[in-house]
DNA sequence: TCAGTATATTGATTATTGTCAATATTTGCG
DNA sequence: CGCAAATATTGACAATAATCAATATACTGA
C-alpha cells in the first residue's frame, strides 16, 4: 500500500538506522556533502543516494548542488513538523 | 538486520498507517480496549494484536488487563522520548 | 469445571524495503 | 569537445514486515 499520510512518510524516512544516522549527522552541522556520508555506514554509493532521496522526498532534508557535489542539510521545516506531530500524539506544546 | 537503536525501534513502530492511527486515537483518550481498535482500519484481530505488541515493545503504549479485555494507553514516557529525539535531531527544546 | 468471550501466538503468504552492480546523468575543467 | 569526478537511476535479489486463518491462552460467570 503506497503511503499518502505525510506523517507516516516522515516517520518511515526516519525509521531506518542508516537514514537516522544521516539525520543525526546533519543535526550537528550546516550541510554535508553526499560524498561524506560514505564514511559512516558501510553502504554503497547508490544506497546512500537512495536513502538521501527518501529523506528529501519526506521533507527531512534539502539539497543544493555545488559543482559536482550535492550538499544536504536538514530541512528548515523539519523541526516544526516534528513538533506538530508531537503535539498531536503526545500533547506536547507545538512551536508557535 | 535486527534493530538495536531504541530510537529506530520507536520510529519504526510509529511508521505504519495502522499503528499511527492507533496512537492518534490513544492520544485522544485515557485508554482504549483492544476490541475497539477493530472499528478503524479493516484489519483482522490478529493483526491488531500484532500492531499493539509492536507499539508496546517500542515503549509507545502500555496495557493493563481488565477482565477479558486489555486496555491500551499511551506510555507516560512517550512524550518525553519524542521530545528528546526532537531535541537531538532538530534542536528543539526538550521537556525538562 | 465448562462454555463463552477477548486477546495472543503460530505458521504461511504476500508486499514492501534495503542493498548492490551496472549504467546513466550532471558538472567542471583542459 | 572529451575526460574525470560526483551523484542519480535502473534492475535484480535478499531481507524484513504486514497480513490472515487457524489455534492457543486467559479470564468470567454459571
Amino acid at each position: 500500500m503506497k503511503q499518502i499520510d505525510p506523517d507516516v512518510i516522515l516517520l518511515s524516512a526516519l525509521a531506518d538506522p542508516v537514514r537516522l544516522s544521516f539525520v543525526r549527522q546533519l543535526a550537528e552541522s550546516d550541510g554535508i556533502c553526499a560524498c561524506d556520508f560514505s564514511e559512516c555506514c558501510s553502504v554503497s554509493q547508490p544506497t546512500i543516494s537512495h536513502h538521501l532521496k527518501v529523506l528529501r522526498e519526506a521533507g527531512v532534508v534539502t539539497s543544493v548542488r555545488q559543482g559536482t557535489n550535492v550538499i544536504y542539510s536538514l530541512s528548515p521545516e523539519f523541526g516544526r513538523r516534528w513538533s506538530a506531530i508531537g503535539a498531536s500524539l503526545a500533547g506536547l506544546v507545538p512551536i508557535s
